[in-house]
DNA sequence: GATCGGAATGATAACGTTGTCATTCCGGTG
DNA sequence: CACCGGAATGACAACGTTATCATTCCGATC
């Protein structure tokens, strides 16, 4: 005896016979594509009212157990899928928080992400991504974008810099959450950390070494000038710095170090704005032959996944950015669920991690 | 002085002094919120009727240039951005598109979302992203909820594996694009590569190179068993494998190696089902004293950034990740356009690119 | 037995936009 | 002068759901 095919079960929209008296013309269905199912077919099918349908899937505590079970199967049968366009417009709550990031491909900001995904989707939310590019204007037009889908939250990767789009985020009255930053002035709320004192704390440890001529390599984005700016006034003299373009990488970084090395010879240290581009130096370094730490000693900030096990490991600066995702996240569904949302502004901190390419442990 | 401990700047949720000041006058704004402006209110403010005003401002070629200028002035002043949850729900146009990968963090496939999402914002088109952690049932009740949000299309990392999914997929009629694989029988269509090719063409590679006593170290995801299987089946032969949990990382390929050189001492290359995975595997080499590729060859996957600049630099696969993303976002917003879309199914290819890991060039 | 109150259900009207079908207005044509 | 046709505008009704207010029903209370 032959195995029943298995594609006899893709039959569609099969109704409960107690449920479709209804001999439902399969054909039509197939072809009438623009004639999706509905609320309305599903109370129908349970015989009951639209509203109580509704009720029976998004808000069961008003109905009765029995409903609510033939609606469940009602929809099921009838393969019923909520229209969350129709429901957020009358509801006012679209389910989906906006996050704005400078670019996608930064691994930097990916636990982030990551992280405001997951405690997202786990309360039902989704993620609406846009990308800035580094660039004040285009994060004000994608800001302006993203109002118009009315999102119940606004996560952005750093402070907002344009101030028409600060007030027009506050005037809108969605929830906005800056990140991997901190203000005095927040549009909202924040969650992040100081560059200031990242930048300080990187000098001071460079400083408690006790080198002398020392570079930095950085790139030309916002925050990572604040670092290198913060390192420069802590350190206290002139540094020799290399510039590059963000999104910063290990290739920029090799020509980073060149570009220092052939500005100020004789470098005993060098202070990255990020661990890519410190991975480069590191790299660039080696094929002059110039021993790492011993000739020369790196620094990078994130901590990224591969820093710990270069040879030699990285010394780097690290951010809990996952963290940041969980508390930014947070901080949205508390305050949609209406929640008092305190403190406003939250600091995660950062910590130096000391590791052989500055003379620390493998 | 003492170096000041950097355990300091760890502290969490720590309120700056001079950040809540608070006594937000905000109340008011924060009240009234619940008007918004609306067309309705354009339309009174330029002195004509509501579809007009939304005529001028999205579908402009049927209105007098001198009505435009009116209705935009006027939208201007009163602050109007477009409820786009509305107008879809209208126009059956949500201008969002799914996209559902098996984990953000996954470096790999960081470009094709980038491009994707470049190129629908282009088009006024975002993003929502979703993660299915390389689980079948997660991605299975994903998509469902995507579907929800009647989105415009539907990219997809990887064949579709529940089959329910793919009904539903069908029948909702949204475009769906599957990606970084291939596949006879799409949902919708398809962009991506052979793995399978894949696989043999480094088993090929392998053989070229006349070595015999080979390992793999790969992840437990699908497509990287595909990969492995087909580069057995190619070398012909059993072939020692460890095999790590997806997403595979550097201190998991450090672990492979070392269970690989457990398993079977001696080895003389190694397949890697990433390019994390390999530097991991080259990392722990060279911590085990031993010369690449001398004494091992590495072959990774993916043609991360960094592994051009690796020392030794390292042989992989290399796949146009971005172009992946740029082109299911075309063939995504023809569909929309009502564009005849063909072909369905998409090859973008693969190269084998040697370095100095396998014996070539660095 | 009348009254009350809560649980369950229903009817209706939005939500803010756009598709569809009218209507107006105009200059040009027969 | 009647007529036509296209350009510009408008009225109205959706889209599919949920908020709001009403109604029914039932057991409990006085």
């Amino acid at each position: 005896m032959a195995f029943p095919n298995p594609a006899v079960h893709r039959i569609r929209c099969h109704p409960l016979p107690s449920v479709c008296p209804d001999p439902r013309p399969d054909v039509a269905t197939t072809k009438a594509q623009n004639k999706s199912v509905t609320l309305h077919d599903v109370a129908r099918a349970a015989g009951v009212s639209l509203i109580t349908a509704s009720r029976a899937l998004s808000n069961p505590g008003m109905v009765s157990a029995k409903t609510i079970e033939r609606v469940q199967q009602a929809a099921d049968a009838v393969g019923y899928i909520p229209n969350l366009i129709a429901g957020g417009l009358k509801s006012r709550r679209s389910l989906m928080v906006a996050a704005v990031v400078p670019d996608i491909a930064v691994t930097q900001f990916l636990p982030t992400i990551k992280a405001l995904t997951e405690t997202l989707e786990a309360a039902g939310y989704h993620l609406i991504l846009g990308q800035s590019s580094y660039d004040d204007s285009r994060e004000e037009a994608l800001l302006n974008a993203m109002i118009g889908r009315r999102p119940d939250g606004i996560v952005v990767t750093g402070l907002i810099q344009s101030e028409a789009a600060r007030e027009r985020l506050r005037q809108s009255g969605i929830p906005v959450v800056e990140t991997w930053e901190l203000s005095d002035r927040p549009v909202d709320m924040a969650v992040g950390f100081s560059h200031v004192k990242v930048g300080s704390a990187v000098a001071g440890y460079f400083l408690a070494k006790g080198w002398q001529r020392v570079g930095i390599a950085t790139g030309d984005d916002r925050r990572a000038r604040i670092r290198s700016e913060a390192f420069v006034s802590t350190f206290g003299r002139p540094v020799p710095t290399a510039v590059v373009p963000a999104p910063s990488n290990l290739p920029l970084g090799r020509r980073a170090l060149a570009e220092l090395l052939d500005k100020a010879p004789g470098l005993q240290a060098i202070c990255c704005s990020s661990d890519q581009l410190a991975q480069g130096v590191l790299v660039e370094a080696q094929a002059r032959g110039l021993r790492v730490p011993g000739d020369l000693a790196v620094c990078g900030f994130g901590d990224a996944e591969a820093s710990a096990h270069m040879a030699p490991s990285l010394t780097t600066v690290q951010v809990d950015a996952a963290h940041i995702g969980a508390i930014a996240a947070r901080l949205i569904l508390d305050k949609c669920k209406g929640l008092p949302v305190e403190p406003r502004v939250v600091d995660v901190g950062f910590r130096v991690i000391e590791r052989a390419s500055t003379g620390g442990p493998d």
